[in-house]
DNA sequence: GTCTATATTTTGATAGAC
DNA sequence: GTCTATCAAAATATAGAC
């Protein structure tokens, strides 16, 4: 149950947003201090009074992330049809990607480098859940709904095809000469991905 | 036609290996003229010999990536049938991403950070063979050998797909419970990737 | 070509007045 | 809660002896 917003917690949300942006783009160590002050409109010794230091302002905004990742995973429910269930994963990861792109790259860049930041703990929690949805996959196999394959390179398809679209969007607005991707262009990258995985896992007709 | 190989290229070449490794998990900003020239067994001042400047090792590091994925292109040649094409392809980046893990994390890092390390004129390079190959594939969907899917999408996906195996390989590892990925894993990457994409596109059968 | 010593700048973080 | 002044450490790069 979240209380009510006090000063303290815009505050830090002010920080935590400011840092997001710099971060993406700079990555971990190419954000300064004195950069995340200046965005964040506060003198530099005011963010240490809010955050112990750096390191602590990023893994707040590395587990924001992982609840928006497990929380699009419910999708992928042993109760529903295989066909509506993959559709709505594939449109709600690319939904997301288009509306945070910027925890989305911070992510990305995280599991790149090795995620070194994220505890082993946090790590093993998806590891765990994606086994969980693994034996969804195979629990419609094993009824004929789908082609047999193996569920966990599947997902690692869906979430390479999918968050393409937040951590490669540079290289697609160059490919596509946009400066800025419109939803038709995000509508069109759902419909293809769809597309090609439905067909491709034969839940297509 | 290059010649043999001086010391000096030697030497180069020394602290070339040495800064990919560290810039992959560590970044660019993160990685220090000091971790390089411990890595690459040399005192710090000896790097300033041959390279001006930490700015241009790494530059050095991103041009020799990019032959190798126009290189990978070639296979999406219209002269092809798309089945054995698109197959090929897929093999030819998972191949990649399994023998130069390094610097496709390295390119991949610097794609969601903006490009701002490449110049407009090679940015502008991948955006015109993409088109041209955009073409290829347009070709054989008019000559009825594959479904209709817009083409520039249908290679985010496998982007995406395939290099999800070089950038994301601690994801994969963590999930698949393996220090280190083995061949016939990846080889079930290639199928799992094949099979969904050629049936994706009317190209099983 | 190599490497010791060092200049210069920048950075994360703190002390302490208001 | 806010912010000026500043420390201490670390970093890039260079000078110049060998």
């Amino acid at each position: 149950m979240p209380r009510a917003m006090t000063a303290r917690d815009r505050k830090e949300l002010q920080i935590i947003r400011a840092t997001e942006k710099l971060v993406a783009t700079r990555g971990f160590y190419g954000t300064r201090m004195d950069d995340i002050a200046r965005a964040a409109r506060l003198p530099r010794p005011n963010l240490y009074y809010y955050f112990p230091s750096k390191r602590q302002i990023y893994r707040r905004i590395l587990t924001g992330l992982r609840a928006d990742w497990i929380k699009a995973f419910e999708q992928i429910s042993p109760d529903r049809e295989p066909r509506e269930a993959i559709s709505d994963y594939i449109r709600v990861k690319i939904e997301y990607s288009r509306k945070h792109p910027v925890p989305s790259k911070i992510f990305a860049m995280e599991v790149i480098r090795g995620s070194d930041m994220l505890t082993e703990e946090e790590n093993n929690q998806i590891k765990t859940l994606t086994e969980e949805k693994c034996a969804v996959i195979e629990h419609w196999m094993n009824e004929g709904k789908m082609d047999r394959l193996d569920p966990r390179h599947f997902f690692f398809l869906l979430w390479g095809a999918t968050q393409y679209y937040a951590d490669f969007e540079q290289q697609i607005k160059s490919i596509l000469g946009v400066k800025r991707l419109t939803t038709a262009q995000f509508e069109t990258g759902v419909e293809t991905v769809t597309q090609v995985v439905l067909a491709g896992c034969g839940l297509d007709g």
